[in-house]
DNA sequence: GTGAAAGCGCAATAGTCTTTGCATGCAAGT
DNA sequence: ACTTGCATGCAAAGACTATTGCGCTTTCAC
């Protein structure tokens, strides 16, 4: 299958790692080559040294703490390796469209999410989805701008009848709503380019609480993949400087997708509700039925 | 099919030959460009050079008689150009309604952002990044799971230097937002499946007031398309009761990105102001350097 | 057949990228 | 508390890449 390309892909690159490990930083570099596989090999020692926040040096050693004779002969079989997965699938194409800053936008996402659906593993999706219906109550931990994904996934969660609320204001709230998390209860962490402290701390506070928790990142960072069950690697590399939270969206509405299909009567039940409320409160301009 | 991406592919290098035709040595060069575009846009000019039986100087001229600045910039636009040629072939992969939920909404969301990059007019949107730089301050109103993308565009377009907030916490807020909107003021309000009584109304009075109004939905009603200078059309289509909101998000990520670029001496400031202050408040887990 | 013009290779130059030696700071163990 | 070892940043060195000026060679016109 296509999915398996880039799995292969990734596991080639994970089982180059030596039997001791890799250092903290070295670590990070690895991060950044799996969930920017486009850039890393594009681009050049130094850019990539910044992208994981370490020296250029970090860099070169990493690579040859995996094997490599230095930086050029790792991308070299990195190129070779993304390319294949990528043309792993039936290509078939039209495209068109000028370089302005936001259709070479839309193109990135675009790809993203073309990975995103190869890479994807509906288990894991499943799993969550399942953990969400059958919990007590399910809070999102969502920081800067991955705020907005997590409060779409609480949003839509809601409204499909389940006890979802994202937490995204601050840390007070933050240390608050984690204090009330118990044994019967899911947190879900989405974290996105930069790792909050504060996101690590309540997984692992939630983990310790025995309640379930995962976690929908850019790059597994072994401080959240510890205490998440289950991690969600979502392509997050945009055009600028911003990190694309597009798949990352598609994402959280795959996920209440599969919530909703957990327990259709209950969610058509909650939905049913809802409309009643819109109508009630007069809220709609058109109104769904034209009523 | 495949001989139709590549088509396009040659139409637009072929394109860019200047009307009194190429030298033997271009024509070679050229050949291996269109024969061999993956090894071009990995490989260095020598390499390129030697597959071509010419000199290295060739290909640079080769290059610019193309219209480019040089080999890298002919480079550039070329992975471009190759790499979405290869990966939006993803799209048209297994349209079948087999798979779980959140298979077919992933893939639901890969067709509507599909959808919208043929679809998309980069005019309106640099229209837009346009009118939110020169204005004094934008306000983005999005209720409902619309907030999502509001938020998002909101917070990134602050990170990018630009004053600009979203209105998501109801109507009495909308309302004082509202009243302080004048002249130099840009709206854009943002709705999908449902339209809010609200939203109308604000685009409403801020029109009336002098500001420019944009809107982006997934369906022009009439009611928002008039009161809006211009009308962003967003796919939002979802597998179950949900309206997706993935390929809203993408056009906020790449009207972030255009706005980027409209003064990016502004944005990079902006930017780097902010990661300081990150280390500062000593907020993240990993840090950028360690310097 | 001769002169002019243009293509093209050679080689020098300027710039960039990678690697490595060295120093520093942190952490673990004595 | 001191020492030792290791990870990491800094900076210099070395290698490579792209571009451009210059001159040779081919081609076409007269």
């Amino acid at each position: 299958m296509t999915e398996r390309a880039t799995d292969r892909f990734d596991d080639w690159l994970r089982a180059r790692v030596p039997a001791r490990g890799l250092r903290p930083k070295a670590a990070a570099v690895l991060e950044v080559l799996l969930s920017q596989p486009r850039r890393a090999s594009y681009g050049s020692a130094a850019e990539l040294a910044q992208l994981a926040g370490v020296n250029v040096a970090t860099v070169t050693r990493t690579a040859q703490a995996l094997g490599f004779a230095g930086w050029p002969a790792l991308q070299q079989e990195l190129r070779a390796r993304y390319m294949s997965s990528l043309s792993a699938g039936q290509v078939a194409a039209e495209h068109s469209g000028t370089g302005s800053p936001s259709a070479r936008s839309l193109r990135r996402d675009l790809d993203s999410l073309a990975l995103l659906n190869r890479r994807m593993d509906e288990e894991v999706l499943l799993t969550i989805a399942e953990a969400v219906a059958a919990a007590r109550r399910t809070v999102i931990v969502a920081d800067g701008s991955y705020a907005a994904v997590g409060l779409a996934l609480a949003h839509n969660a809601g409204l499909a009848g389940y006890d979802v609320r994202a937490v995204t204001s601050g840390d007070a709230e933050l240390a608050n709503t984690v204090a009330a998390i118990g044994e019967r209860d899911v947190l879900i962490a989405i974290s996105f380019w930069r790792l909050y402290e504060s996101t690590v701390l309540a997984a692992n506070v939630a983990r310790a609480r025995g309640a379930r928790v995962f976690a929908v990142t850019d790059a597994a960072s072994p401080a959240l993949a510890e205490a998440a069950e289950q991690v969600v690697m979502v392509p997050a590399e945009g055009v600028a400087f911003f990190p694309s939270l597009t798949a990352g969206m598609a994402v959280a509405q795959a996920l209440v997708t599969q919530l909703a299909a957990v327990d259709p009567a209950r969610t058509s039940a909650s939905i049913e509700a809802a409309e009643g409320m819109w109508s009630k409160f007069g809220l709609l301009h058109r109104r769904p039925s034209g009523g």
